[in-house]
DNA sequence: ATATAGTTTAACCAAATGGTTAACAAAAGT
DNA sequence: ACTTTTGTTAACCATTTGGTTAAACTATAT
């Protein structure tokens, strides 16, 4: 039935990218369609409109990268293994999705509180078992005193803002791609093991 | 000779919201002119175009932005001391603009790396006063070893992404505006408090 | 007072942009 | 074969949006 089954697929890749990096206000439906090597008119056939195509991509995109962030968290690993995991596993997703985190949360920054609540409401449970692991070696004096939020926070802003900052920090520290890169890599390692040494007793 | 002295600072004020709000692609000459309570051929008055008005806002907060970081960098202070100084004024410099770091970030990652780089190439020295003392007290067995720049990205990141996460952030910790601010006021400790812990032998 | 220069506005314009339509092409059903 | 359904396109449309213009208004200088 379908000349190309694969049209829809190129639509949605093609919007991933354009909505990504541009964001929802910059993006072009024109851009999607030549990205997407079709005509304007296709993206109306299978969405309906702007809004619907961007919805889409936003919910599979901040819901699977939510998803992935649970998942860790919830797992059954001891605590300072868990801050390995989570930290290689999130450099390197976002090594090779480097637009994403920005994207995201320059998106939900222009929506209501409810739209953003309604994104993320369902899947995580929170409290997680990664907080109660954190209360648990706190109470047992295995770790230093710490607020789980905010422990979670520090781990989280040190995995992603690098990549957020890049242009700013690729220009003031005056390094090029490559060496960018080599910094990030080391970082799978290094930012856990400074994480560890902090709440180590 | 003018009727309203402060026409244009009206102007930059509005530009500067809107723009802060939406970005440079979501922001609309409506909007500002209606944010600034005059007609929107005003603002081709005072200034040419959008492109323009645009950049006046943008170049004046991003070097503003980075010269109060590289002031805190390049003080006379002690390392621990330095570290303490820079959390505390960089977050309670964010609680009052927590558009500002977003916006910055997304529209550095929208124009080309030469653009970017004439934005902060001038102010400030690289490597700074701050990396020399690192390094030195690296040297001198004073704090375990690592690198200035990742050290750096850490409490760089550690002080800003809360805030350009924060939508996320309120939802999946499903806290409320105050409870969010109370946690953020704790950081101005917290953070140096993280960092020194981790670092000292 | 009147001219002059600077300021502000309503109305207008052209280009860009999201979206529609009608016709055409390709598959699938019969 | 041929009818029907699905997929695709070029051309078109309506609205939005950045930007302009000409006239009106205000303050100042003469």
């Amino acid at each position: 039935m379908k000349k190309d089954d694969s049209t829809e697929e190129k639509i949605l890749a093609a919007a991933r990218k354009v909505f990504t990096a541009k964001g929802m206000a910059g993006a072009r439906m024109q851009d999607i369609a030549d990205e997407a090597g079709i005509n304007k008119a296709l993206l109306h056939y299978y969405f309906r409109n702007k809004e619907q195509l961007f919805e889409n991509i936003f919910k599979k995109l901040s819901q699977g990268f939510w998803q992935q962030i649970s998942q860790v968290f919830d797992s059954e690993e001891a605590l300072f293994k868990k801050i390995e995991s989570f930290c290689s596993m999130y450099i390197e997703k976002v090594i090779h999705n480097p637009y994403i985190p920005l994207f995201i949360m320059h998106e939900l920054n222009q929506r209501p509180v409810n739209f953003v609540k309604k994104m993320f409401n369902d899947n995580p449970p929170n409290p997680n078992r990664l907080v109660m692991q954190i209360q648990a070696e706190v109470k047992a004096g295995n770790i230093r005193p710490i607020a789980p939020q905010q422990l979670i926070m520090n781990m989280i802003s040190m995995c992603v803002l690098p990549f957020i900052g890049k242009p700013m920090f690729m220009s003031v520290m005056n390094v090029d791609e490559k060496t960018f890169n080599d910094l990030m890599q080391k970082r799978k390692t290094e930012v856990p093991e400074f994480i560890i040494n902090s709440i180590k007793k």
